[in-house]
DNA sequence: ACCCGATTTAACTAAATGGTTGAACCGTAT
DNA sequence: ATACGGTTCAACCATTTAGTTAAATCGGGT
């Protein structure tokens, strides 16, 4: 081998298999992937695949783990910041939109693992977002209670937060339909979601 | 046979298989459904599927066909009508969230198979919708005009709209788990969602 | 009673797919 | 140079899966 490669770390082959292992696994999920594709991707034989990962479960739970971090801690991170509701809100939609236009197939990707196996992601979040939500709900109730923004229950309002961010993305391709906007244009189109998104709730909320 | 099948109408046994094929595909997607589990489900061989739909992807496309038109023709009635924007947003959401209750693995169902094959509902929504955005945008616009809603673009109001109403369903397993609602509980949570999400859009829109 | 077409089944086939194996390769340390 | 451990590959294997077939069944019309 021209390097060695040090313990713990990738070699050139396996983070080659990774990442044609994720391109595929975002776009097909994992019963329409194909290890023969990855395998192809990734310029390798087959039997390498089996070599580094031991499996198709292992690899697809490799993928899954490193996507599902992409995604989760940049929230939790601004959640449990010491922001106000309304300023908590702006900078979460804009940093998601963000993340999200740089992972535009983790969402759908995260979905579909979600319809087949539930389990998974439910073990994976109650590690990663246990008290989180109960940190958000506080808040949201006691701005409420102050009159800073009209009462919302807190489930409503993230599940408001996360669909108006997240849509757009799984949707894509019908929304493009319907509207008539070309790629170019649905780029654009998400770009500015990241203000229409946050007036739309803050405006949602504004006490009357 | 005891009982003979006027034509163009379905027999009992076409009829238990198309439930079984539904079931099946709304939950596993096309990719993780079998056709020996549809059969199984449906109480008869795997042969009869064969029989009287020629190949899974007929199959499919049946189920797609049915699924897709149960929750399109509400929403375009309903756009079609001739009420004002408001009335139109608070019917849509009522409507929608009404019906996919009663259908509530057709989203996820639907968002699966637009990322494996966007064709098919893009060509089905260019039948189906043609016009039908342009009509609510040329009202969203003039409502705007009138001063009757804050200024909004028609494309983000339908993006909102059916995120809105949809999110909760595609994403069910993850929402409980975040904010430790029990089955009972995310039911009511989306039924009082009905009123939420109308207030949350109408209040988002309300000008200043 | 018998025929006939529609229906149903068990057994089978062909192809695809995840996974395995044993040999070859390659750079390094002895 | 040689042995060695990690790496790579072509060929192979076992299982699963969609799809086929040919025979059996069933009920009504004659």
């Amino acid at each position: 081998m021209t390097e060695p490669v040090p313990m713990g770390e990738q070699s050139e082959a396996e983070r080659k298999i990774f990442e044609a292992a994720r391109d595929v696994f975002h776009v097909q999920g994992y019963e329409g992937a194909r290890m023969q594709e990855i395998a192809d991707r990734a310029g390798i034989n087959k039997a390498m695949l089996h070599y580094y990962y031991r499996s198709k479960e292992k690899l697809f739970e490799a993928v899954f783990r490193v996507s599902a971090m992409k995604v989760l801690p940049t929230i939790l991170g601004i959640v449990r910041s010491d922001a106000g509701v309304p300023e908590k809100i702006a900078q979460i939609v804009h940093a998601y939109i963000d993340l999200l236009s740089k992972h535009p197939h983790v969402p759908g990707f995260i979905i579909q693992e979600l319809r087949r196996n539930p389990g998974r992601l439910r073990r994976f979040i109650g590690q990663q977002a246990a008290g989180v939500f109960d940190q958000l709900s506080g808040e949201v109730d006691a701005a409420v209670d102050r009159g800073e923004i009209r009462p919302i229950k807190p489930e409503h309002l993230l599940a408001n937060l996360i669909g108006l961010c997240v849509f757009p993305f799984i949707a894509r391709p019908m929304l493009e339909t319907v509207t008539g906007l070309d790629e170019t244009a649905y780029d654009a189109f998400i770009e500015e979601r990241k203000e229409v998104v946050t007036d739309f709730i803050l405006h949602a909320l504004k006490p009357t």
